[in-house]
Parts: C-alpha cells; sequence; structure tokens
DNA sequence: TTTGATTTTGAGCGACTGTTCAAGTTAAAA
DNA sequence: TTTTAACTTGAACAGTCGCTCAAAATCAAA
C-alpha cells in the first residue's frame, strides 16, 4: 500500500463545523478552515473535494450529534417530554455561552442558502426533514405512553415543538435575557401539553 | 452650487435592502449592489460610505417598512390582534412568493453576524429591540381594549409574538407546507388568546 | 458664457477568494 | 533495501472582493 493518513477526518469534521455553525457559510474562509483543522489546502480538498464538500459533511455531522445529545438526554429522563425539555433547556440555557451559535446550524443554513436550488439549501431541507421526522417518532411515543393527549397527531406536534424550539432559540440570540429562558421553556412545555 | 444628485435614495436603499435581505450581506457582491442601483461603486460610496453603511441604512429601512405594513393593517381593522393576524396572513402566505426571503431580515442579520462586537450585529440588536418595544406597546392597546387578558404583561405578550412568527417564518422557508400555513397561524393566536 | 462647486464615471489597486498541482514525504509491499 | 502507491505540502493561479481617485460631466450662480 502506502501513506497512511494523518489526521482524523471524525475530528476534522466537527472543529469543521464549529468555525461553520459560528460564522456561516459564506463568511468561513478557505484559509479559516486550514488554520482550524491544521491541515493544508491539498490534504482537505483530496478529502472532501472542495470547501462545499466539506461544509456538507459538517452539517450532516451537526445533525447527527444534535441527535445523540437529545438520545442523551431521553435515556436519563422518566419521560418523552422531560428529555426533550432537559434538552431544550441546555441548547437555550446551560450550553448557551459554549455553543458556536445560539442557532441551529441547521436553520442558519436554510437561513443562508437563498438560490433554492443550490445543494446545500436542498440539504438543508432534507435534515430538516429527516430531523422532523426524528422529532415525530418521539412525540409517537410520547403519545403512547400517556405524555400526551391525541388531539394533535405526532407530527403536529413536531412541528409545533420545531416552531418554539426555533423561535426561543433566535430569541435568545442575545444578550441580557438569559433569565427569562426558563421561563419561556416553561411556557413551551405547558403549551404542548395543553394543546 | 453645483451638480445634483441623480438617484433617488429611498429607492436605491430599498432595491439594495431587497438583495441584502435575499442572498445575505456576506454573499451579496458590491457589484451585485452596483447592478441593481445602476450606479458606480464612487456613487456609492460617497453616497453610502461602505458597503456596510448600505446595508445598515437598508437594515433601518426594512423595519420602518415592516411597522409601516402593520400600521397599514391596523388600520384597517376592527382590533388590535385582527391587524397582527392579517399582518401574519401577509407575510407567512400571501407575500411568501414575492418576498426576498421567507425569514425576517432582522433575524437573517442577528444570525449572520456571529462577531458580538461588530457594527452590523449591535445594529440588528438595537433594531430588534426596538421593534419590540412597538409591539409591546400594540399588546398594551390590545390589552386596555380587552382584547386579552393581563394575566401576561404587555412585554410578555410581544416576545411571545416574536417567538411564534419568527419560528413560523423560518418553519415555511420549504417549499410544500404552504397548505399548512393558515392553521398554524390560527394556533398561534389562539394560544395567544389563552395565555 | 464663464466659473466653480458637486456629482458621476470606471479603470484599476491591493487584498483575499476557492482551488490546483508538481514536488516532497511516508510507509506498506516486494 | 528498493519500489511504489498514497498522502502531505505550500507556492501560486485566476478570479473576485471592497474600495479609491483622477478625470469627465453636470448645472446653479455669477
Amino acid at each position: 500500500m502506502a501513506n497512511k493518513v494523518k489526521f482524523e477526518r471524525e475530528n476534522v469534521v466537527r472543529v469543521a463545523s464549529q468555525l461553520f455553525w459560528q460564522k456561516g457559510f459564506h463568511a468561513t474562509s478557505t484559509r479559516d478552515l486550514q488554520e482550524a483543522v491544521n491541515m493544508r489546502p491539498g490534504s482537505i480538498y483530496s478529502a472532501f473535494g472542495s470547501k462545499e464538500g466539506l461544509y456538507s459533511e459538517s452539517l450532516k455531522d451537526y445533525t447527527v450529534q444534535m441527535k445523540t445529545q437529545i438520545e442523551g438526554f431521553l435515556s436519563s429522563a422518566d419521560t418523552v417530554l422531560g428529555g426533550l425539555r432537559a434538552f431544550v433547556e441546555n441548547v437555550v440555557i446551560k450550553t448557551k455561552d459554549c455553543s458556536p451559535s445560539a442557532i441551529c446550524m441547521l436553520v442558519k443554513a436554510n437561513s443562508e442558502f437563498a438560490e433554492k436550488d443550490s445543494n446545500l439549501y436542498e440539504l438543508s431541507l432534507e435534515l430538516a426533514a429527516q430531523f422532523e421526522a426524528y422529532l415525530t417518532q418521539l412525540f409517537t411515543q410520547a403519545i403512547n405512553k400517556g405524555e400526551l393527549s391525541n388531539t394533535l397527531t405526532a407530527v403536529e406536534y413536531a412541528r409545533f415543538f420545531q416552531v418554539q424550539f426555533t423561535g426561543l432559540r433566535g430569541y435568545f440570540n442575545r444578550p441580557g435575557v438569559e433569565q427569562l429562558a426558563q421561563s419561556m421553556i416553561n411556557q413551551m412545555f405547558m403549551l404542548i401539553k395543553k394543546l
């Protein structure tokens, strides 16, 4: 055979993901990325093909990470709703200051890519659809376990959750409103149960 | 005296605003802007100072336009809540396809500028605070007119409105969900009244 | 009609962009 | 030890970026 790769693909993608999440696609230069992942352009381009290729892999990894995080909270919670609440609290309150951005990377992507037929816009749609499907599964469980009434379907609960969660994260992407977060999350979950 | 300006500042700002709203700040080049507003770089730079200056004025104009639009719906509605509902329906449903973006330009700006001490990030915060204050005025009226209970304060209603509205606009920034919009708006206003 | 302050023009600057590729390095296979 | 395929390096390319400024054009006042 030959030489082995010197970098760990997972780590590289994770670091790139943080940078892209923070600055956005257009404001992140390939030289920013080179420095962050400590690789020379040739290596990056042979591994990921293009800036777009690296972003693509970063965004996919982001959603995997997000689902993994939810799974973690679900496994240490009594109820599905309790797990989701812990996840929301973690994102909006606890990890707010150490996160690259308060706003979901998927939402940022969806808002940044205006050309509706671009690869990255369509990827953001596809991943968002996958995430909605995942949430729908969770709300199906919640209904079946009797945590929620079935006045709404699981996918309707999922949509409501997404609207609330996205709205909250957008609202708290500013300084000086930290103490409001908990009560607005309480309100969100109160509403979900009362729907 | 001397030569007169050949362009109408208002129109230029409005056109620039549409382009910035659609593509975002970083993805809009000064050459895109030159073509859109039909001005040569020298004229643009003598009138607005920089790309950032033009963006700044565009974003301010956007919020003025948004308030003007709300005023219009309020003046032809019986109630404050009815006016707000007509505004939301207009943005989310009726003008969805002719708008540069489904997402509020202020929200896009807030999400695009990651450096928390940049001028444009701070401008987006300032304008968002102004808009919240404006909404708070409207909800104060709604409470005083008996349209809403006073279990929540006006500013709490304003916050709830913003979270919902932003969440909805983000959710509907994708194809194929148009027929859901009306029922989710109905849900939003039902919740406001039940809070 | 001349003057002169003001605005418009657009070629072009230096910096930066995403990307390439020839040359160098590495390590398993022969 | 030699070979050789795979990987890394980084100088550099062509294009684009935000922006400047000397020159041309404009028009009210003199």
